[in-house]
DNA sequence: GATGAGCGC
Protein backbone atom coordinates (compact mmCIF):
# COMPACT_ATOMS: atom_id res chain seq x y z
CA UNK A 1 0.00 0.00 0.00
CA UNK A 2 1.26 3.13 -0.63
CA UNK A 3 -1.01 5.15 1.43
CA UNK A 4 0.67 5.70 5.34
CA UNK A 5 -0.79 7.66 8.27
CA UNK A 6 -0.07 10.68 8.26
CA UNK A 7 3.22 11.61 9.39
CA UNK A 8 4.07 13.54 12.80
CA UNK A 9 2.34 16.80 13.30
CA UNK A 10 -0.97 15.55 11.93
CA UNK A 11 -3.85 13.78 14.19
CA UNK A 12 -4.81 11.16 11.94
CA UNK A 13 -8.55 10.83 12.35
CA UNK A 14 -10.03 8.06 14.42
CA UNK A 15 -11.57 5.71 11.48
CA UNK A 16 -7.63 6.00 10.08
CA UNK A 17 -6.50 3.05 12.05
CA UNK A 18 -5.90 0.94 9.43
CA UNK A 19 -6.03 0.44 5.70
CA UNK A 20 -7.27 3.96 3.88
CA UNK A 21 -8.75 2.02 1.08
CA UNK A 22 -10.54 -0.47 3.12
CA UNK A 23 -14.14 1.11 3.86
CA UNK A 24 -15.22 1.49 6.90
CA UNK A 25 -18.72 1.56 7.48
CA UNK A 26 -17.51 3.69 10.69
CA UNK A 27 -20.06 6.50 11.92
CA UNK A 28 -18.56 9.48 13.67
CA UNK A 29 -20.64 11.12 16.15
CA UNK A 30 -22.91 12.97 14.53
CA UNK A 31 -23.24 16.89 15.11
CA UNK A 32 -26.94 17.43 15.54
CA UNK A 33 -26.96 20.49 13.33
CA UNK A 34 -25.97 18.38 10.13
CA UNK A 35 -28.31 15.66 11.13
CA UNK A 36 -31.39 17.93 11.51
CA UNK A 37 -29.88 19.75 8.17
CA UNK A 38 -30.25 16.33 6.99
CA UNK A 39 -33.29 15.73 8.01
CA UNK A 40 -34.89 19.22 6.70
CA UNK A 41 -33.37 18.38 3.20
CA UNK A 42 -34.92 14.81 2.77
CA UNK A 43 -38.16 15.44 3.37
CA UNK A 44 -39.14 17.62 0.71
CA UNK A 45 -37.00 16.75 -2.10
CA UNK A 46 -37.06 20.44 -3.24
CA UNK A 47 -35.87 21.79 -6.06
CA UNK A 48 -35.44 25.47 -4.83
CA UNK A 49 -34.24 27.47 -2.47
CA UNK A 50 -32.38 26.53 0.82
CA UNK A 51 -34.72 26.79 3.66
CA UNK A 52 -34.45 29.35 5.97
CA UNK A 53 -31.75 28.43 8.48
CA UNK A 54 -29.67 26.72 5.83
CA UNK A 55 -26.78 27.46 7.48
CA UNK A 56 -26.45 26.77 11.39
CA UNK A 57 -24.01 29.29 12.40
CA UNK A 58 -22.14 31.74 9.51
CA UNK A 59 -18.74 30.83 9.49
CA UNK A 60 -16.57 32.45 11.53
CA UNK A 61 -13.07 31.12 10.80
CA UNK A 62 -11.29 29.48 13.39
CA UNK A 63 -8.70 31.80 14.82
CA UNK A 64 -5.81 29.50 13.71
CA UNK A 65 -7.28 30.10 10.29
CA UNK A 66 -6.08 33.49 10.60
CA UNK A 67 -2.49 32.57 11.57
CA UNK A 68 -2.16 30.55 8.92
CA UNK A 69 -3.65 33.02 6.52
CA UNK A 70 -0.06 34.89 7.04
CA UNK A 71 1.82 32.15 6.06
CA UNK A 72 0.03 31.90 2.91
CA UNK A 73 2.03 34.67 1.10
CA UNK A 74 4.91 33.49 1.59
CA UNK A 75 4.30 30.23 0.65
CA UNK A 76 5.51 29.15 -3.00
CA UNK A 77 3.48 31.39 -4.99
CA UNK A 78 2.02 29.58 -8.38
CA UNK A 79 1.95 25.75 -6.08
CA UNK A 80 -1.33 24.03 -6.13
CA UNK A 81 -2.56 23.40 -2.50
CA UNK A 82 -6.09 22.70 -2.95
CA UNK A 83 -7.81 19.62 -3.24
CA UNK A 84 -11.12 19.40 -5.63
CA UNK A 85 -14.19 17.43 -3.72
CA UNK A 86 -16.92 15.43 -5.25
CA UNK A 87 -19.88 13.50 -4.68
CA UNK A 88 -20.95 16.04 -1.77
CA UNK A 89 -24.73 15.94 -0.76
CA UNK A 90 -26.74 18.98 0.00
CA UNK A 91 -26.20 19.63 3.94
CA UNK A 92 -22.75 19.67 3.34
CA UNK A 93 -21.49 23.42 3.78
CA UNK A 94 -18.19 25.11 4.09
CA UNK A 95 -18.25 24.75 7.97
CA UNK A 96 -18.57 20.73 7.26
CA UNK A 97 -15.87 20.57 5.29
CA UNK A 98 -13.55 22.99 7.21
CA UNK A 99 -14.73 20.94 10.39
CA UNK A 100 -13.58 17.36 9.02
CA UNK A 101 -9.45 19.00 8.66
CA UNK A 102 -9.71 21.10 11.28
CA UNK A 103 -7.93 19.22 13.52
CA UNK A 104 -4.76 18.82 11.28
CA UNK A 105 -4.72 22.77 11.66
CA UNK A 106 -3.89 22.99 8.27
CA UNK A 107 -7.41 23.88 6.33
CA UNK A 108 -6.99 27.95 4.72
CA UNK A 109 -10.84 27.74 3.55
CA UNK A 110 -13.32 25.45 1.70
CA UNK A 111 -15.44 26.26 -0.62
CA UNK A 112 -19.24 24.73 -1.74
CA UNK A 113 -20.13 25.69 -5.08
CA UNK A 114 -23.63 26.52 -5.76
CA UNK A 115 -25.83 27.35 -8.79
CA UNK A 116 -25.82 30.73 -9.24
CA UNK A 117 -29.77 30.63 -10.30
CA UNK A 118 -31.03 28.17 -7.84
CA UNK A 119 -28.56 28.67 -5.01
CA UNK A 120 -28.06 25.05 -4.58
CA UNK A 121 -24.86 23.27 -4.09
CA UNK A 122 -23.64 21.68 -7.22
CA UNK A 123 -22.44 18.85 -5.35
CA UNK A 124 -18.73 19.60 -5.62
CA UNK A 125 -16.14 22.36 -4.55
CA UNK A 126 -12.72 23.20 -3.53
CA UNK A 127 -10.55 22.70 0.22
CA UNK A 128 -7.41 25.03 0.53
CA UNK A 129 -4.54 24.24 2.61
CA UNK A 130 -1.89 25.73 3.86
CA UNK A 131 1.07 24.07 1.50
CA UNK A 132 1.06 21.24 -1.23
CA UNK A 133 1.86 18.62 1.42
CA UNK A 134 -1.15 19.51 3.66
CA UNK A 135 -3.24 18.81 1.10
CA UNK A 136 -1.50 15.98 -0.67
CA UNK A 137 -1.36 14.34 2.87
CA UNK A 138 -4.98 14.84 3.29
CA UNK A 139 -5.56 13.50 -0.43
CA UNK A 140 -3.69 10.42 0.66
CA UNK A 141 -5.46 9.76 3.84
CA UNK A 142 -8.50 10.53 3.54
CA UNK A 143 -9.72 9.85 -0.30
CA UNK A 144 -12.10 6.87 -0.58
CA UNK A 145 -12.95 6.70 2.95
CA UNK A 146 -16.07 7.41 4.12
CA UNK A 147 -17.19 10.61 5.03
CA UNK A 148 -18.25 12.03 9.02
CA UNK A 149 -21.51 11.49 9.03
CA UNK A 150 -22.34 9.60 5.75
CA UNK A 151 -21.25 6.27 4.51
CA UNK A 152 -20.31 8.20 1.14
CA UNK A 153 -16.70 7.87 0.31
CA UNK A 154 -14.67 10.89 -0.11
CA UNK A 155 -14.16 11.66 -3.83
CA UNK A 156 -10.67 14.30 -3.54
CA UNK A 157 -8.45 15.34 -6.05
CA UNK A 158 -6.05 18.16 -6.70
CA UNK A 159 -7.74 20.72 -7.75
CA UNK A 160 -6.87 21.53 -11.29
CA UNK A 161 -6.55 25.28 -11.72
CA UNK A 162 -6.50 28.30 -9.16
CA UNK A 163 -10.08 30.43 -8.40
CA UNK A 164 -10.54 32.56 -11.16
CA UNK A 165 -8.49 30.81 -13.57
CA UNK A 166 -9.91 30.07 -16.48
CA UNK A 167 -10.49 26.26 -18.49
CA UNK A 168 -8.79 26.25 -21.77
CA UNK A 169 -10.37 24.07 -24.21
CA UNK A 170 -6.72 22.17 -25.84
CA UNK A 171 -8.90 20.81 -28.55
CA UNK A 172 -10.53 17.70 -28.69
CA UNK A 173 -9.83 14.86 -26.45
CA UNK A 174 -9.57 11.50 -27.79
CA UNK A 175 -10.58 8.48 -25.61
CA UNK A 176 -9.93 5.26 -24.83
CA UNK A 177 -12.34 2.34 -22.68
CA UNK A 178 -9.92 0.81 -20.15
CA UNK A 179 -11.77 -2.25 -18.95
CA UNK A 180 -10.34 -5.48 -16.38
CA UNK A 181 -8.93 -3.23 -14.16
CA UNK A 182 -7.87 -4.72 -10.71
CA UNK A 183 -9.25 -2.99 -7.86
CA UNK A 184 -6.31 -1.22 -6.27
CA UNK A 185 -5.44 0.70 -9.65
CA UNK A 186 -5.94 4.41 -9.42
CA UNK A 187 -6.63 7.40 -11.77
CA UNK A 188 -3.02 7.85 -11.15
CA UNK A 189 -0.98 4.56 -12.12
CA UNK A 190 -3.69 4.72 -14.89
CA UNK A 191 -1.61 7.62 -16.31
CA UNK A 192 1.36 6.68 -15.57
CA UNK A 193 1.04 3.25 -17.37
CA UNK A 194 0.57 4.78 -20.65
CA UNK A 195 2.31 8.30 -20.14
CA UNK A 196 5.75 7.11 -20.82
CA UNK A 197 4.75 5.70 -24.67
CA UNK A 198 1.45 8.53 -25.57
CA UNK A 199 3.24 11.91 -24.26
CA UNK A 200 -0.26 13.09 -25.32
CA UNK A 201 -2.26 11.75 -22.45
CA UNK A 202 -4.18 14.40 -20.97
CA UNK A 203 -5.79 12.42 -18.07
CA UNK A 204 -6.68 8.89 -16.70
CA UNK A 205 -10.41 8.48 -14.79
CA UNK A 206 -11.60 4.69 -13.18
CA UNK A 207 -14.91 4.79 -12.65
CA UNK A 208 -15.99 4.54 -9.09
CA UNK A 209 -19.08 3.49 -7.25
CA UNK A 210 -20.47 6.84 -5.57
CA UNK A 211 -21.08 5.91 -2.59
CA UNK A 212 -18.66 2.89 -1.53
CA UNK A 213 -15.47 4.54 -3.51
CA UNK A 214 -14.48 1.33 -4.87
CA UNK A 215 -13.32 0.68 -8.32
CA UNK A 216 -16.06 -0.59 -10.61
CA UNK A 217 -12.88 -2.46 -12.70
CA UNK A 218 -13.04 -0.17 -15.93
CA UNK A 219 -11.90 3.46 -17.09
CA UNK A 220 -10.84 5.96 -19.35
CA UNK A 221 -7.64 7.23 -20.61
CA UNK A 222 -7.55 10.69 -22.58
CA UNK A 223 -5.20 11.34 -25.29
CA UNK A 224 -4.67 14.79 -26.94
CA UNK A 225 -3.63 13.28 -30.09
CA UNK A 226 -5.70 10.46 -32.33
CA UNK A 227 -2.93 8.82 -33.66
CA UNK A 228 -1.59 7.71 -30.11
CA UNK A 229 -5.16 7.00 -29.26
CA UNK A 230 -5.36 5.22 -32.41
CA UNK A 231 -2.25 2.86 -31.71
CA UNK A 232 -2.97 2.48 -27.88
CA UNK A 233 -6.07 1.07 -29.00
CA UNK A 234 -3.98 -2.27 -30.18
CA UNK A 235 -0.53 -1.82 -28.23
CA UNK A 236 -1.56 -1.40 -24.89
CA UNK A 237 -4.65 -3.93 -24.81
CA UNK A 238 -3.45 -6.97 -23.05
CA UNK A 239 -0.52 -4.67 -21.38
CA UNK A 240 -0.25 -4.95 -17.25
CA UNK A 241 -1.64 -2.60 -15.18
CA UNK A 242 -0.93 -3.26 -11.83
CA UNK A 243 -1.56 -7.12 -11.71
CA UNK A 244 -3.74 -7.62 -14.32
CA UNK A 245 -3.64 -7.19 -18.22
CA UNK A 246 -5.96 -4.58 -19.50
CA UNK A 247 -8.62 -4.91 -22.31
CA UNK A 248 -8.89 -1.87 -23.78
CA UNK A 249 -11.76 -0.97 -26.51
CA UNK A 250 -13.37 2.22 -28.07
CA UNK A 251 -15.06 4.93 -25.55
CA UNK A 252 -18.19 5.66 -26.08
CA UNK A 253 -18.26 9.14 -26.50
CA UNK A 254 -21.20 11.09 -24.20
CA UNK A 255 -20.06 14.56 -24.84
CA UNK A 256 -20.26 14.59 -28.79
CA UNK A 257 -17.71 17.35 -30.32
CA UNK A 258 -18.39 20.67 -30.92
CA UNK A 259 -19.31 22.12 -34.17
CA UNK A 260 -15.64 23.43 -34.83
CA UNK A 261 -14.40 20.60 -33.65
CA UNK A 262 -15.31 18.56 -36.82
CA UNK A 263 -13.99 18.80 -40.14
CA UNK A 264 -15.04 21.34 -42.79
CA UNK A 265 -16.93 18.92 -45.26
CA UNK A 266 -18.63 17.15 -41.86
CA UNK A 267 -19.65 19.94 -40.46
CA UNK A 268 -21.84 20.74 -44.00
CA UNK A 269 -23.39 17.06 -43.72
CA UNK A 270 -24.51 17.69 -40.80
CA UNK A 271 -26.38 20.32 -41.44
CA UNK A 272 -27.90 18.93 -44.46
CA UNK A 273 -28.82 15.90 -42.47
CA UNK A 274 -30.55 18.46 -40.22
CA UNK A 275 -28.97 17.80 -36.86
CA UNK A 276 -29.34 21.00 -34.96
CA UNK A 277 -26.27 23.07 -34.65
CA UNK A 278 -26.96 23.51 -30.88
CA UNK A 279 -27.50 20.22 -30.18
CA UNK A 280 -23.07 20.29 -30.45
CA UNK A 281 -22.61 22.97 -28.67
C1' DG B 1 -18.89 -5.47 -12.31
C1' DA B 2 -17.90 -3.53 -18.47
C1' DT B 3 -18.77 2.97 -21.34
C1' DG B 4 -17.78 8.59 -16.38
C1' DA B 5 -19.11 13.24 -16.35
C1' DG B 6 -15.48 16.38 -12.31
C1' DC B 7 -12.83 22.38 -11.56
C1' DG B 8 -14.41 28.05 -8.50
C1' DC B 9 -16.28 34.93 -10.22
Amino acid sequence: MMHQPAPGGVVPPPQMTGDPQQLQQYQQPTPQQWMMMQQQQQAPPQPVPPPAGWTPQPVPPPSQMQQYQAVQGAVGAGEIRSLWIGDLQQWMDENYLTGIFAHTGEVLSAKVIRNKQTGLPEGYGFIEFISRGAAERILQTYNGTSMPSTDQAFRLNWAALGPGEKRQDEGPDYTIFVGDLAADVTDYMLQETFKAVYPSIKGAKVVTDRTTGRSKGYGFVRFGDENEQIRAMTEMNGMLCSTRPMRIGPAANKKPLTMQQYPKGYQEALILGGLDLYQLK
